[in-house]
DNA sequence: GCCACCGGTGGC
DNA sequence: GCCACCGGTGGC
């Protein structure tokens, strides 16, 4: 996923095909959350859509230009009326995961989920803790913009090498 | 007074 | 060492 400066959030939702490896743009946000629900037994490619062929030309590349952050395979979609944020600090550092609940509560933990639903027994039937992972996307070292400055000069992070890419917002 | 944002940490 | 979680707070 790539990250307007502006909102924090991912502005783009991109997959990669299991064949040919090539990136496809999602159009939705819930388009993308279907498919990254069921992403290790499903696993996405090009033909999945009927106008789309290995043999086109992808549509975006992954490189530096956007910020791609590599989503997390199989995340439960969000129930409906249940948005879920995924907001980019402004540092680079890490991102964060807000459910916002149908009354407009924003819930930042899953003990917050829960403590919610007891307070509000007439979303226990529609919603459940499962429907709800805070789980982050790992940010590629060399996503994070030239002009950012590390946090703590006396502490050295390790960059790690990630494997995959798979499912990525942009 | 709220809430978006950030820093710190406990537990794994 | 990572990351899910939460307390604090500055700016509105």
């Amino acid at each position: 996923m790539e990250k307007s400066r502006k909102t924090n959030t991912a502005d783009a939702y991109a997959v990669q095909c299991g064949k040919c490896f090539k990136w496809r743009l999602i159009p939705t946000k819930e388009q993308f959350e279907d498919i990254r629900q069921n992403f290790i037994d499903d696993p996405w490619a090009c033909d999945k859509n009927p106008n789309v062929s290995c043999d086109d030309p992808g549509d975006i590349e992954y490189d530096t230009r956007n910020v791609w952050v590599i989503d997390k395979p199989n995340l439960p979609k969000p129930p409906s009326g249940v948005e879920r944020l995924l907001i980019m600090r402004s540092d680079y550092s890490k991102m964060d995961v807000n459910y916002v609940m149908p009354n407009g509560k924003k819930l930042r933990s899953s003990v917050e989920v829960e403590k919610f639903l007891e307070a509000h027994p007439e979303y226990k039937d529609k919603y459940s803790l499962a429907d709800f992972s805070f789980t982050t996307p790992k940010i590629p070292p060399e996503m994070i913009p030239k002009d950012i400055e590390p946090k703590v000069p006396s502490v050295r992070k390790k960059q790690k090498t990630k494997d995959s890419q798979s499912i990525s917002e942009v």
